[in-house]
DNA sequence: AACAAATATCTTGTATACATGATATTAATA
DNA sequence: TATTAATATCATGTATACAAGATATTTGTT
């Protein structure tokens, strides 16, 4: 490998960089970052989720899960609640009125992004990055 | 977008991620990051270079770069030397006789990988991620 | 019941990454 | 030449990400 544009590791991380770019731009109207809206994007599809579930769903490690609950909920976009089945080690991550009324602008700019970088590839295109990106990605793979 | 993972955003930062920790464990025998390595490979084929040379080659923004210069020479893979032609603003980044030494070895550690990920998606599909990344990277796209 | 193992959250320290800005130095210009 | 603009480095504060570990709580086992 003469280039180091051509290590993997290289590679996909300035790419993910100039993806991670855009969606900041995009989400920073509201506020929000891309791991943020990530969190949201799981609470808009079951919310009071604990934080292990929420890592689990996300592939994201508990001490960053902590940080990002505790400015989300900073934001007064979530909130954290007890359980109600008693168990007292567990915070339950509730989203609140403002959280649950960010569902569709920023559902809308991310699907933007999404057509955005799609149309740039091309469908064909796209769809194949979007497969690759898929079979990396999986945990253990 | 109902399933986050067809979120380019949280796609193709997951899958940074599962080979950011592929190249880690690779490297970690040497003590050396993923971008430490970037950096070691810029100077590998040209020593000498300037902090903002090497933000420049690698599109990594100055304050990023003062810290894995620090973390590098503290190491001693590198030292901050004057420049030769006397602008005092310049701080030149120079390989230790230890620095050199790694070519090889941590070359071999990264060809490696790509080879693995290569396989794993088999020849074409990885050519045609490859394509593609190289597209998204690209800054200014 | 008592104890060990597992679980959930949080803390601390390190390494990028970025925004912003301070400082020093050099280059360009009026 | 005096001033301004540009450049190079570094500092500070915020946001992930990960390793390692501390604490509290629950579960499983004897």
């Amino acid at each position: 490998m003469d280039r180091i544009e051509d290590c993997i590791s290289f590679l996909i991380g300035k790419a993910a960089q100039q993806i991670a770019r855009r969606a900041r731009d995009k989400l920073a109207p509201f506020g929000v970052t891309p791991v943020q809206y990530a969190v949201l994007h799981a609470l808009w599809q079951q919310d009071g989720q604990s934080g292990s579930e929420l890592g689990a769903r996300l592939a994201i490690d508990s001490a960053t899960i902590t940080g990002i609950v505790d400015r989300l909920e900073a934001a007064k976009l979530i909130a954290r609640r007890p359980d109600q089945a008693g168990d007292r080690r567990i915070n339950r991550a509730v989203l609140t009125e403002h959280g649950r009324s960010l569902q569709a602008p920023l559902d809308r700019a991310m699907n933007e992004l999404n057509r955005e970088v799609s149309a740039e590839l091309g469908q064909n295109d796209a769809r194949l990055l979007w497969a690759g990106l898929h079979r990396l990605g999986r945990v253990g793979a």
